[in-house]
DNA sequence: GACGTTCCATACCGATCGGTATAGAACGGC
DNA sequence: GCCGTTCTATACCGATCGGTATGGAACGTC
């Protein structure tokens, strides 16, 4: 039923997540995806709708691929663990030499125009959820006694995605792997748990 | 000696900072900012020069007026007041009701088009600067053993400007300056000195 | 009051933005 | 071989991008 599509839109889209990646929603243009993609502005909008559609399946695939892991070490079972777990993987995820340095949410975390502020909304709720839910770990971990009866979990958990976000622009600006290491060795010193 | 300019040129750069801040170097328009301004295009160009060049001076003024403190910081006494002072001062200038929230330098900091690359390169610079210089005074406070001998004033450094640059874009997505004041104090334990 | 100078208002520039209409090429089903 | 469908190629759309040419209005100087 009809002429098959001659790329593929599975390779298409690591493509354009890539492209976003490096150069952020608004700096990445129509024109630099279908370049980059290897396909025509049609096939573009034939098959991911337009460009707004096509960064949020892209944003899908990054946090499928690359922020797993953050929802695994949830369920480590000690809460300086799971700190500890999250800030390794953000760091293995932002500094894959094969891969743009930084962070595709935190890039577009911060300021932009107007008319992507539909987007910006959306990796702001991302970001919200996700400190909520290392909240509710952290509640549990009080609950279990597994932190001290005055930690707050709440701020506990602002502290590791502030420490995750501080890494993402270091990492963006050049920083290298091995030194994001020593600075998350340095930042669990203030979580609670075994000095 | 001709006609006088019917604006104030040191109200319309405050306005243009606050348009950068707010909304990116990329974000924002030059009718985003002729408007705000209150001026027209030719007399935008013929007192700023461009586009690129008008950010330059919102930058200069930026620094000038909301991280001088940095500067006047690194004269404390003793590390640990340097790097508190420091934490501090970057959270009242990322969260004053009157101004954008979050920091105009790590906006600018992450993602960008390759039109911004200059742009890109000064902020990267900047932030650069600013870290070798705290390098310096830390280990400037090795020596002085007001510092341990064991500790790494490079990574002491990193540390404070990557939660500086994490406070930024939690400051941007909506946190309120007591709660970052909470969170720097909860990472002024990772720092070497009292408690 | 004419003059050179400076600023402002308007209209315009080519380029690029995100997005689409049109037409032809490549397929499966019959 | 023909048909309906789905893809691709090209050309185009209005809007906006950063930036400028032109012409008149407002000044100090003489």
């Amino acid at each position: 039923m009809g002429r098959p599509r001659e790329f593929d839109a599975d390779d298409a889209l690591q493509t354009a997540l890539e492209l976003f990646w490096r150069k952020g929603y608004e700096g990445t243009s129509i024109t630099d995806l279908t370049d980059g993609m290897g396909i025509t502005k049609p096939s573009l909008y034939g098959t991911f709708g337009n460009k707004e559609e096509l960064f949020r399946m892209a944003l899908a695939r990054y946090e499928q691929n690359y922020l797993a892991f953050f929802w695994s070490a949830l369920e480590q079972p000690d809460a300086r663990t799971v700190a500890f777990d999250i800030l390794r993987g953000f760091v293995e995820a932002q500094t894959q030499s094969c891969n743009p340095a930084g962070c595709l949410v935190v890039n577009a975390a911060t300021a932009c125009s107007d008319a992507a502020l539909e987007i910006h909304k959306t990796i702001v709720e991302r970001i919200q959820t996700a400190q909520k839910a290392l909240t509710r770990r952290f509640e549990r971990a009080k609950r279990e006694g597994d932190l001290p009866a005055d930690s707050n979990p709440e701020d506990l958990a602002r502290f590791i995605m502030t420490v995750q976000q501080g890494t993402a622009v270091q990492a963006s600006n050049g920083a290298g792997r091995e030194e994001i290491y020593r600075l998350i060795d340095l930042a669990m010193k203030s979580f609670p748990g075994q000095n």
